[in-house]
DNA sequence: AGATTCCTCTTCCTTGAGGAAGAGATTATG
DNA sequence: CATAATCTCTTCCTCAAGGAAGAGGAATCT
C-alpha cells in the first residue's frame, strides 16, 4: 500500500458499505425503523429543528412526521421543547445520550477507538482532517438529493 | 488520543452520521426500501450467496426474502444464477455496476475523490489503512448483532 | 428405490408506515 | 379588530413489507 491501492475504489466502497451495514444492523437490533434512524441522523447533524423542518428534510407529510417524533420521543432519543418566540412551533432536540442505540453501537465504537489508538498523532490528524471534510461533503451532497428544494 | 480535536468523539459521530445520512437519502431518492439497501450492503460485503443465507443475515423469513430478491433483480442490482453442485439452490450475485443507486451516489463519490486527491501518498496510505481496518471492524461488529446465531 | 430432509417459491393474512384532509391554536396582515 | 396565513396534531384510509404455512423439486440416507 503506497498510494491508494490499485483497487482503491473497491476498498472504499466496502468501507462505506460496512459503515452503513453496521448502522442498519444496529437500528434493527433495537427496533428502530429506517425513517427513525434517518431522522436521528438529520437531527444529529442539523441540531434542534421544528417538526415542519424535520418533515421537509425527511420528505414526510405532517401526519407521519408527528408520529415519527412521537416514536423518537417515547424511545428517549429526542424531546419536544417549546420554540422561543412562536408558541405554535415546537423544537425537536436530540437528547444527550441515554438510549438503546448508543448501547448497541458501543462495541463498534470501542473497536474503532482501539484502531485509532494505534496511529501516531500526525496520522490521527490526517484521519480527523478527512473525517471533517468528508462529513461536510456527504452532508451537502445528501441535502442536494432532496427533491423539494422549494 | 493526543492530536485529534478535543471533541474527537463528536466529530467522529458527525462523520458517521453524515455517511449514513447520505446513504439513506440516496436510497430514498431512487425508491429503494430500507431492507433493500441493507441487503445490498450485505451482498457487497459478503459476495454471492443463496437466498437462504441472505434471509438469515437480513433476519427475514423465506417469503419476504424471495420478494426482496425479486425487487433487487428487477431493479438491476443483482441476478439469480444457478448454484453449482446443488440444483435446489440459487446464487444471488451483485451485478457489475449499472443501476440507479450508483448514479445517485456519483456526486458524493466525485466529491470524496476530490478530497482524497488533496492528500500526499503517505497520507493516503494512512487513510486507506484505516478504511480497511474500520471496514473489517464494522462488518464483524454488525454480524455480532444478529440475534439468530443458530 | 423409497423416505426424509433441504431449499426456494407461492399464497394468504397481518401490521405498521405514509398520504390526505381537516381541526385547533397562534401569529401575521389588512 | 377581523381575516388570512402558519404550524402542529388528529383521524381515516391506503398500501407495501413481513410472517405463517404449505407446495414442489432436488439432494441425502438408509
Amino acid at each position: 500500500m503506497s498510494t491508494p491501492p490499485p483497487d482503491a475504489s473497491l476498498a472504499y466502497r466496502r468501507y462505506v458499505s460496512a459503515v452503513m451495514l453496521h448502522g442498519h444492523a444496529s437500528a434493527r437490533a433495537c427496533g428502530l425503523g429506517a425513517t427513525d434512524l434517518y431522522a436521528l441522523n438529520i437531527l444529529e447533524l442539523g441540531g434542534p429543528m421544528t417538526p415542519g423542518e424535520l418533515g421537509t428534510r425527511t420528505g414526510l407529510t405532517t401526519g407521519p412526521t408527528t408520529r415519527l417524533v412521537d416514536r423518537l420521543e417515547q424511545a428517549g432519543y429526542v424531546r419536544r421543547a417549546p420554540a422561543p418566540g412562536d408558541r405554535r412551533k415546537v423544537l425537536i432536540e436530540p437528547i444527550g445520550r441515554p438510549a438503546e442505540l448508543d448501547r448497541v453501537m458501543a462495541p463498534a465504537r470501542e473497536e474503532i477507538g482501539r484502531i485509532l489508538s494505534g496511529y501516531s498523532p500526525d496520522e490521527l490528524s490526517v484521519l480527523f482532517d478527512y473525517f471533517a471534510r468528508a462529513a461536510r461533503a456527504y452532508q451537502e451532497t445528501a441535502e442536494r438529493l432532496r427533491p423539494d428544494e422549494a
